[in-house]
DNA sequence: CTCCTGAAAT
DNA sequence: ATTTCAGGAG
């Protein structure tokens, strides 16, 4: 059996992710939607590259195919001069064969399970939790580089430097469904802020290279850096009168 | 931070 | 019936 995170850290970690996510998260064109389909295409497309790319190329995919069946009906051809100048070409390809299986086997409609999503090609565990969480209203656990570094800095306390990077892969993912909220009147909206959340707090604040940590809400009770000393003062008597 | 409430899941 | 949760009060 595994041990769990302190409950009320958890309850820390969320409360002030979601609010910070309420006044300072990014305003995506594929958070309008809960398409299913779209929030498909949008993934796959985010896979590989950067945010403010997809957005244009997103919106001129959702335009020309509005819903699943019209790329079903689509050549692959044309799916692909939308989908190609994002690089990595193999997800034209993707979107096509995803579109066309869901359209043949499952009349229309993506699948609302984990392990089904996984089935779809180009679709792995990240983008199945999406479509869990932002189309589904499922909170699902999704962890790709922005939200491991977020978690693993939050977290570092909890995570044994020996692991083997599977370990450490496997702790994250527990992590970041420890974080869900699993009850509670408001699951939906949770887990879609949590998530979405987690995602803009590591492009925003937690980043790679210098973490804003002067600016950062969550500064009491993260990990890293590995515990700093407070620095001594040195002189710091002052003797009144 | 703790505690309380009302809602929701099991 | 019990547990988990968000949000507000203290």
């Amino acid at each position: 059996m595994r041990a769990q995170v302190d409950p009320v850290r958890l309850r820390y970690y969320r409360r002030r992710l979601r609010a910070w996510f309420r006044e300072h998260g990014r305003d995506l064109p594929w958070r309008h939607t809960r398409d299913p389909y779209r929030i498909l295409v949008s993934e796959i497309m985010l896979q590989q590259t950067q945010v403010p790319r997809v957005a244009e190329v997103y919106e001129e995919f959702v335009a020309a195919y509005p819903s699943i069946d019209d790329v079903a009906q689509a050549d692959l051809t044309d799916v692909r001069r939308i989908t190609d100048p994002l690089g990595y070409k193999a997800r034209g390809g993707y979107i096509k064969r995803l579109a066309d299986e869901v359209v043949e086997y499952r009349a229309g409609r993506v699948p609302d399970s984990v392990p089904e999503l996984m089935e779809l090609p180009g679709v792995g565990r990240y983008t199945a939790g999406a479509v869990m969480t932002f189309a589904h209203g499922r909170a699902t656990p999704i962890v790709d580089t922005n939200v491991a570094r977020v978690l693993g800095r939050w977290f570092a306390d909890c995570l044994p430097p020996g692991d083997t990077p599977a370990q450490h892969d496997k702790r994250l993912w527990a992590l970041a469904g420890a974080l869900l909220p699993s009850r509670g009147r408001d699951l939906q909206r949770g887990g879609w802020e949590l998530n979405s959340g987690l995602m803009d707090f590591g492009a925003k604040i937690c980043v790679a290279r210098k973490p804003r940590c002067g600016v950062c809400p969550l500064r009491r009770r993260c990990h890293y850096p590995p515990r700093r000393r407070p620095p001594e003062p040195e002189v710091v008597v002052w003797l009144e009168g």
